[in-house]
DNA sequence: CCAAAAGTGTTGTGCCTACACCCATGG
DNA sequence: CCATGGGTGTAGGCACAACACTTTTGG
């Protein structure tokens, strides 16, 4: 590094992309509707200024607890932004952060004012204050490029599922058909997910599915050692 | 984006790794000898401030210019480091770009003052200034996934080369051995690579070889329409 | 003629894909 | 009994891994 102090005009940032999941809605990304300039009232990433003593993902953490009211446990970097022009205010470039949550916490999320934060499906989406369009685009190829190699549904299903929410979520994300046979043969080849010994309630018409479950502790195993399993689909 | 104007004091850093290739050094990494405070006299990685009106992606490719000598046509974003304690200065982040060259520049570089600016094998590293060796070790990470789905040699090797020039990169970036005639099978079958009809010198003793070359046109394509070829390795 | 490196084919195995019918339940 | 969704097996093809001998040159 060339180290003369150079007075600097630039600002940090942090965004954070965040994904849900649920049957309805199917794969969903939360915004929020700005309350300040500029673009106010325009629909964004959660995110913020990072303060002088956190670190960049306590940064992101905190922003999402404080716009959205959620906690996340895992954020994964995704790209740094820092076009010059990219905030009219001023130099700032921004940190992405991408993250996963269940599908349960949708409701948790509900109770706080629906007005300033909303989920959002991918596939219809608002405008985007700032560059958050090209943002978000990033984000999708991420998670869509991460289902292919890395058994997603742990962060984006609930506890106990059927095979077929699954499949469901994988085809979504995939806007394609995948083969249902094969695909349960390759998941349960992985060792990651297995059958619990309970049917789910019937909801509408149709043989009640069995649960499924994963299993953590070989699921944190795997992520660790840095489990490179061939593609998945 | 919750978006009070907070006075901030943090500066934004670029820091660069360029690896390249030749068969005596093998794979290396240009690092940079520092001339001030802090970590005087120490190995570092190119970089430096990040200017108020380049994009993050010019200021890296201005600090290997300035420092090193070097140009390069393509650099790739690699993650950003924020700790708040990653420069003993002030806080700092830098957002790290990672690039190859081919090994002809080698020479190219030992005009300049070699005092300043060294090549060395990624396997006999000095000490690093701040969390530079933890910023390296990412970026031969990335090097090593990468060249299990990406035909990296066009950035590394010579304009001819020989086939064996490209399995010894491989080999010694995966640091095993590989089969020759599977790996020139699967090599050839992408149909980037084309043989070329002049045999190499013979430099020592041993049958001379063809030399083969990259087909630039169908690398390009293939590298915007984003090819996810199977595995190479 | 010997050492060193380049060049080259075949076979088996396992994985992936493609594909269709029966089962359990609610209404 | 019908509609709906859940559950399951097999056969063929293809890509990959394993494997060794011949050719060309320099010394």
């Amino acid at each position: 590094m060339s180290t003369q102090n150079i007075s600097q005009h630039i600002k940090v940032t942090v965004d954070a992309i965040v994904f849900g999941y649920n049957q309805e809605q199917g794969i969903s990304v939360l915004l929020i509707k700005r309350k300040i300039e500029p673009y106010t009232l325009q629909w964004a990433l959660p995110g913020g200024f990072v303060h002088d003593e956190e670190t960049l993902e306590e940064a992101a953490e905190r922003e999402l607890k404080e716009e959205a009211g959620i906690s996340i446990n895992y954020l994964e970097q995704l790209f740094t932004f820092g076009k010059p022009d990219r905030d009219p205010r001023a130099r700032i470039i921004s940190v992405a952060y991408f993250g996963l949550v269940k599908s349960t916490d949708f409701s948790l999320f509900a109770a706080t004012d629906a007005a300033e934060a909303q989920w959002f499906n991918i596939y219809e989406l608002p405008q985007l204050a700032f560059d958050h369009a090209e943002i978000l685009h990033k984000a999708i190829e991420r998670l869509r490029a991460k289902i292919t190699y890395e058994p997603i549904g742990f962060e984006l299903l609930n506890r106990k599922f059927l095979f077929s929410d699954l499949e469901q979520l994988y085809m979504k994300l995939l806007g394609r058909e995948i083969d249902r046979r094969n695909f349960k043969r390759k998941v349960m080849s992985l060792g990651l997910v297995v059958e619990l010994n309970e049917k789910a309630p019937a909801l509408a018409a149709g043989r009640p599915g069995k649960l499924y479950s994963f299993d953590k502790e070989k699921y944190q195993q795997l992520k660790i050692k840095g489990f490179d399993l061939d593609k998945l689909i």
